[in-house]
DNA sequence: TCGTTTTTGTGAATGTTTTCACAAACTTTT
DNA sequence: AAAAGTTTGTGAAAACATTCACAAAAACGA
C-alpha cells in the first residue's frame, strides 16, 4: 500500500563549510548524538520518509534463514532501487552500516522502527463505519505500524453499541469528548465526502493532531494537525493513463512510488 | 485516498531553440495537435499526472451555483496549491483557460477526463476477497473514474459461486483463462503478501497491463505491465513521524501529497 | 603487519519539480 | 479605439532529489 503526504517544512541546515571527512564518531549520517540518544538531525525528505517503511517491512519479511547481515545492493536489488538511494536512505535514520559487512538486519530494523516511531503506541479512533471503514476495522495489521485503533464512530444507530473486531462502535456525537478524554492522536476518516470536513472538525477539537482521511476532499485543518490524505484517484490515474497511453505492449519495468523513474512517458518506448 | 507511483520514462524532448513566444496555435500547453485531436506532447510529470485527478473531483464538486468560468488562483485557494502550479499542470492537458476569464469548468473536466481516460471502460478483475478486497468490491464509486470490476477471485470455496455488489467471485484457477478472455487490462490485488507474486503472474499471463497491488511486497512483472503499489504504510509513516517529532503544537498547516512543501523537519518551529 | 577486497558513506554532478517574474491575451471601461 | 486591469502561460531561477565517483573503513588473507 502506498501513500502520500506532508509535514510542515524548514530549512535545510547544511553546514557547508564541514570538512569532508569528519570522525565516525562526530557526524554520522543525518543523525547526532543528544544526550546519548541517536537524533535525526532534524531533516528528512519526505519521499525517503515514505520509503523508509518500505525497508522496514522488507526487512521483516526477510527468510528466517536468512545471513544476520545485508548490503545495500541485496535491498536495493529486492526493492528495484538505486543501491545508492538505499544507503542514503538509511544512513538518515541508523548509523549500523559497516563497511564490508553491511548492515546487521536486526539492528537496522529497531533503528527504523525507533524513527518512524512503531515502538510507541499511538492511539487512533475511526469515524465511518462503512465499507472501507469496516475492512479498515477488521485489519488487525495495523499493529505492526505500532497503530491501535481504540473505537470507532458512526451516525448509523444499527451500528452504535456493536462492536467490530473487539473496538465498540460510538455515536458521532461522543467524537470529540472521546479523543480528549483518551488521549487519542490520530483519526481515521472513511466518512463520505460531504461528512468529512465536519468529522474533520470535531477530530481537531478533540486534540487529535494527524488525520488520515480517505475521504476524496480537501480538508482544511488548524495548525499543528496534519491531514493525510489517501488518494486512490491518484493510483487510478496513473493505471489509467498507462491503459491508455501504452496500448501497444511496449517494455516496461516494475515501477511504482518507490522506483527511480521520473517522467511518464507518451508515446515513444526508448 | 493519494497515491504513488509510475511509469517508464523517456528522454525529455525540449526544444530550446524555441522562440519565447510562439503564436497559441502552434505552441498550445504541452498540446500539439495532431489529426485534428489534442494530443499530449509526450511528457507529463508523474507528480502532475497524480494531481490530475484532484482537478477533476474540485472541478466536479464544485457547487451547482457557481459561475460556469473559474480561475487557476480560486483552484489553487480550493486545494491548497500553488497557483502556478494549477496552472503549469492544467496547461498539460487543456487549452480552455482564457486571460482574464479563467478556465469554463464544464471544458476543463472534459479535457481532464478525456485525458485521464476516464472515459474509456477499463475492465478489471479483483482478487483476494478478504476485507479490503470486500470493501472495494462493495464501493461503487470507481465507476466514476472509469474502472469497472466485471468479477472477483478467491480461492475460498466458501465464497466461490456467490456474488458480492453483482459481481461473481470465481475461483482463482480461472483467473488467467477469464482475464484472456474477457479482455480484462486492470487487475486489483487484495490477496496476502505471501500470494501476491503468483497472481500477479498469473494476471501478467492472462494479458493484464496494469496492476493495482495492495499486497505489502515488492511485485516482479514483465515488460510492460504496470504495476501500482498502493502503499498504506508509507502514508502511516508520514502520520507517525508527525506524531512524534511535532509533540507539542506546532503550527503546522495541512499537508498533503499534493502541497508544495517538501521537507519533514525534525524540530525547530520555524 | 600490510596489502587486497568489499561495502559504507558522502561531496559533487545531474536530473526533476516548483516557484518566480513577466510577456501575451482577453475583457472591460473610458 | 485606446487604455487599464486581470488572468493565462512560460522561460528562467531556485529548490529538491537522485546518481555518480570516490574516500574511508572494516574484514580477510598473506
Amino acid at each position: 500500500m502506498g501513500f502520500v503526504f506532508f509535514a510542515f517544512y524548514r530549512y535545510l541546515f547544511i553546514d557547508k563549510t564541514r570538512p569532508k571527512w569528519m570522525p565516525a564518531s562526530e557526524r554520522i549520517g543525518n543523525l547526532r548524538k543528544e544526550g546519548g540518544m541517536l537524533m535525526a538531525s532534524g531533516n528528512i525528505s519526505r519521499l525517503t520518509l515514505q520509503r523508509l517503511p518500505t525497508y522496514l517491512s522488507y526487512l521483516r519479511n526477510l527468510p528466517e534463514d536468512s545471513p544476520p547481515n545485508i548490503s545495500a545492493a541485496a535491498i536495493a536489488a529486492g526493492l528495484g532501487l538505486g543501491e545508492v538511494q538505499v544507503r542514503k536512505d538509511i544512513a538518515s535514520v541508523s548509523n549500523v552500516g559497516k563497511p564490508k559487512t553491511g548492515y546487521p538486519v536486526s539492528a537496522l530494523i529497531q533503528d527504523l522502527e525507533h524513527f518512524l516511531g512503531y515502538g510507541v503506541c499511538n492511539r487512533a479512533v475511526l469515524v465511518g463505519v462503512g465499507n472501507l471503514g469496516l475492512a479498515l476495522l477488521s485489519y488487525s495489521g495495523f499493529a505492526e505500524y505500532g497503530l491501535h485503533i481504540i473505537a470507532a464512530f458512526d451516525v448509523n444507530h444499527a451500528l452504535i453499541g456493536s462492536r467490530i473486531n473487539q473496538k465498540p462502535v460510538l455515536p458521532v456525537e461522543q467524537l470529540s469528548s472521546f479523543c480528549r478524554e483518551s488521549g487519542v492522536q490520530l483519526g481515521i476518516l472513511t466518512v463520505p465526502a460531504c461528512a468529512a470536513q465536519s468529522c474533520c472538525n470535531a477530530l481537531a477539537q478533540g486534540g487529535v493532531r494527524a488525520v488520515w482521511s480517505f475521504a476524496p476532499v480537501h480538508l482544511q485543518a488548524p495548525p499543528g494537525v496534519l491531514v493525510q490524505r489517501e488518494n486512490m484517484a491518484s493510483s487510478l490515474a496513473l493505471l489509467s493513463y498507462h491503459l491508455k497511453t501504452q496500448s501497444g505492449s511496449l517494455k516496461e519495468s516494475e515501477t511504482n512510488s518507490l522506483a527511480a523513474e521520473k517522467k511518464i512517458g507518451g508515446k515513444s518506448n526508448g
